[in-house]
DNA sequence: ATGGTCGATCTTCGA
């Protein structure tokens, strides 16, 4: 079968409901990825996701900030939110897809959202950096210490890993996000679980990727100062699996849109 | 040249 996976920072489900609709009409995703959904649970546009063909959903949220959710085609075997850092951010979510799902029964789906980190790349005087660092210390952890199965991780990560995924390398590399030392944080905890980059193994460097170009970019088309902060892992395992992946950057210059564009991974399982 | 723009919430914070 050819299993899709949406991953997307929404920016507001409420707000941009109809652009996920929009969006998965066209992609034909089986799962999507959504972080950023900035809505508490109680106020969680379920009923309006399920319509798009996703009656499965998880989700948790927060007032105003964070929040991450999975729309499924499939049901799930077990769900699994997590806390990182001390915290109860909703930043993590973990579901498996149950037999139901076919060929992708049994795998395993990670949707992460990793503190943006601040403006001020120095974690004795930015604590939202030093939060950052401590998150992705935490995932490599996790990372090596993952029990062994088919898994896809994906989320919006706020680093981008390789010289080629911001528009300029030399400009970037004090601003967070490049930072040399997320960058080899970033690095270190992908190979600690063995993670493979779909995007990377299908287009190597030096090809430009960007999935996010910031708000405050006059004309963000033409200028096209983005980065690739939107990313889509598979397990060892399933890295032969990987056809496709899909950057749908028409989405940027729709009305009102997100800063970030849904990025799908295409597998033949 | 240190801005610029969003979204949620309640005038400021996080991105």
């Amino acid at each position: 079968m050819h299993f899709k996976i949406t991953t997307w920072n929404i920016n507001s489900v409420r707000l941009r409901l109809d652009q996920v609709g929009r969006a998965v009409d066209a992609i034909g995703s089986d799962v999507v990825c959504l972080q950023e959904t900035k809505c508490p649970e109680g106020c969680f546009p379920l009923t309006a996701l399920q319509g798009f063909g996703f009656p499965h959903v998880a989700q948790v949220g927060q007032k105003g900030y964070n929040g991450v959710a999975i729309l499924s085609r499939f049901p799930f075997a077990s769900v699994a939110p997590q806390g990182w850092c001390g915290r109860d951010d909703a930043r993590h979510l973990a579901v498996t897809l149950g037999p139901e799902a076919g060929d992708a029964a049994g795998i395993a789906i990670h949707n992460f959202y990793v503190p943006a980190g601040g403006d001020v790349p120095d974690p004795a005087t930015n604590p939202k950096f030093a939060h950052k660092l401590q998150f992705l210390a935490e995932m490599r952890a996790w990372s090596g210490g993952r029990e062994r199965r088919p898994a896809v991780l994906v989320g919006d990560l706020n680093v981008a890993p390789y010289e080629h995924d911001v528009w300029s390398h030399r400009q970037l590399l004090n601003v967070v996000s490049h930072t040399p030392v997320e960058t080899e944080a970033m690095h270190a905890l992908r190979e600690e679980g063995g993670w493979v980059d779909a995007a990377r193994h299908l287009t190597p460097e030096p090809e430009k990727i960007y999935t996010w170009w910031s708000y405050r970019s006059p004309d963000w088309a033409k200028a096209d100062k983005g980065r690739r902060l939107d990313h889509v892992w598979t397990s060892p395992d399933l890295a032969g699996a990987i056809r496709r992946v899909d950057v749908h950057r028409d989405a940027r210059g729709w009305e009102r849109p997100s800063d970030h564009v849904p990025v799908t991974a295409t597998l033949e399982i």
